[in-house]
DNA sequence: CTGAAAGCGCTAACAC
DNA sequence: GTGTTAGCGCTTTCAG
């Protein structure tokens, strides 16, 4: 492939120029200016972006680690994240961990050699081991989703998981359930116990007694969501209602309770954190709580990228707590009322 | 950031031996190794990925260009890619285009530019233009889902449209409907095309003459779904079932109808072509012709690393037409028989 | 307004 | 088994 030498060398001027016409800098001469462009299109010249990184010493290019694309919520992220990178002539780099704690130091790992710029993390560990190299170098982090234990002076955007959950709760002991069940994801992640935090609270408020039996911490995927929801219901005395953790959870617990022969909701209701995109757009079905992903994605990466372009100036570290929302539709029986918070209202706690 | 020089000087030895064993070439004394690996941790020395991809002329990198990850289809796609990438030691740069010509020729820059080992492309535009530099310089390039006009000699993996469109239809005539409407992509994308011939084909087979009122083209997205479906149904004599091209066609197409008063399948019978994830294992109800999506994605990265490692060995085209899958449920009306048609199975026209 | 020289971190090729 | 040299393509000084 040419290089600036070959654009240089045909337009009869020093790579310098060359140089300094791809960046569009001043002080080159029009006449100048137009010779090194001819060159350019007729060597087909393309500049080496990571040639340019090396001197540089700056790759614009950030790493989104989060558990797996192929889960809605995470696709949404996504696309907020690279959406927002575009804009700002950034790249990204997208890992899925699996939830697995090793593919999760893997990739860190593979992020670091790559030298990105920054990395926006939804930790699958929950533990700040992994970051070990990231947090040494100082290199901007933004975590998203999830907490990180013991881990303070990071950014943080994240969901209101005890407040979702508090609510979701409520909403079906409204509804006349005094036995729940909920399925979370492992103990690591912070959104798991956040939500068993806030289905608690609002069972302590209601004056139900909480019964540990009731709870299952498993991973956030359908299998799991089947198979701890055929636990939930083969125990003496049954939940009539089941909290899924998460969209993947819910999927997973409606399969396993059409597989023992009960329907949703008259049979037992079951209501989902997070929403279940493309279902819910043709069959309005699950009652939800939902949080402003796309959202949740846009103002990780413009944190990041303030403080990538701009290493010292703030300081504090940023926690932005995104309010969720609750969705009353038909899978937990009776529709009471809208009950429709106000959503994507942003608290910046400083 | 500490460099090669730094753990050199560290366990007093030369950059090479080092970089020897980073590397794990043999010919290193163990106990030189040791005294190396011990500097490496104390340093906490991560290798600079792209000062190595700078002198090697590689960067283990391929460029992955869709529409849109946040479509189920291409998500899986992107999984597929992702860890069959991943299992090879490559990192994947995904790209999304929205359909937009002008995006893909940006993208395709920004890839040229970080100098990837190889790019993954379901075009957008359908033409080989904005390939130019690519084609030029010889980059391992590998189709996905589709065709690009007055291209040849390069690899294609692919689902058959034609024939998926035609059993769709051929399955909607069978249940009696004689006028079909259908909604598809833009003409420049080779599976609207294709699926529009494949509709043609079991309309002319089953003599309903084809009314070009009822084929519209637009873009594969839930917007034109919507929009179109509304054309379809306000003509005079309007369609008794529709043919959504994609699925997010069809996602607009239910909330057209649903918008409109009726009801599927009661009132007018849909399908689509691609199903609907999450939807579908909910709330099996549409019926669909459906392609093996992540398996495309496996195969067209393995196709890719092969010529990209082996640049000359394998000079012939290779194309794989994966064949699509008839998934009767209830969207369409009464379950006549279960029509499976057997997927995955790989044709290689080679 | 333009050019020459030096160096970013690494490895291939060749010496020792 | 280990070290030296040179160079990958670009940009940042600093001269002219």
């Amino acid at each position: 492939m040419p290089t600036i030498y070959d654009v240089a060398e045909r337009a009869r001027v020093s790579a310098m120029t060359v140089s300094r016409v791809i960046n569009g800098k001043r002080d080159v001469k029009p006449e100048t200016r137009e010779k090194v462009l001819k060159a350019i299109e007729e060597l087909g010249y393309v500049p080496n972006s990571f040639a340019r990184s090396f001197v540089l010493q700056k790759t614009s290019t950030i790493g989104l680690v989060i558990s797996d694309v192929t889960n809605p919520f995470f696709t949404t992220l996504a696309r907020g994240v690279e959406d927002t990178a575009m804009k700002n002539q950034f790249n990204v780099i997208l890992c899925n961990t699996d939830e697995d704690q090793e593919k999760e130091q893997i990739y860190l790992e593979v992020l670091l050699r790559k030298r990105i710029d920054g990395i926006i993390l939804a930790s699958a560990s929950g533990k700040k081991g992994p970051l070990k190299n990231i947090l040494m170098r100082n290199i901007p982090l933004v975590l998203v989703d999830r907490k990180i234990e013991y881990l303070d002076g990071v950014d943080i955007v994240r969901g209101d998981s005890e407040l979702g959950a508090y609510l979701l709760t409520k909403h079906l002991i409204n509804l006349g359930h005094r036995r729940i069940g909920i399925i979370v994801g492992s103990k690591n992640i912070s959104t798991a116990t956040d939500r068993v935090e806030g289905y608690k609270r609002a069972l302590v408020e209601a004056g139900i007694p909480i019964e540990e039996e009731l709870i299952k911490f498993g991973k956030y995927s359908k299998e799991d969501g089947y198979k701890l929801t055929k636990e939930l219901l083969s125990i003496k005395r049954p939940p009539t209602a089941i909290f899924g953790g998460n969209n993947f959870v819910a999927i997973g617990a409606v399969k396993a309770i059409r597989d023992l022969g009960l329907r949703v909701p008259e049979d037992i209701a079951l209501v989902s954190f997070d929403d279940i995109e493309t279902l819910s757009e043709v069959y309005p079905f699950f009652t939800v709580v939902t949080q402003p992903v796309y959202t949740m994605g846009v103002i990780a990466t413009e944190l990041l990228i303030r403080r990538i372009e701009n290493r010292d100036k703030i300081k504090e570290r940023r926690e932005v707590v995104l309010q969720p929302e609750l969705i009353v539709r038909e899978s937990a029986g009776e529709k009471l009322k809208e009950e429709v918070m106000e959503g994507e209202k942003v608290i910046d706690k400083v």
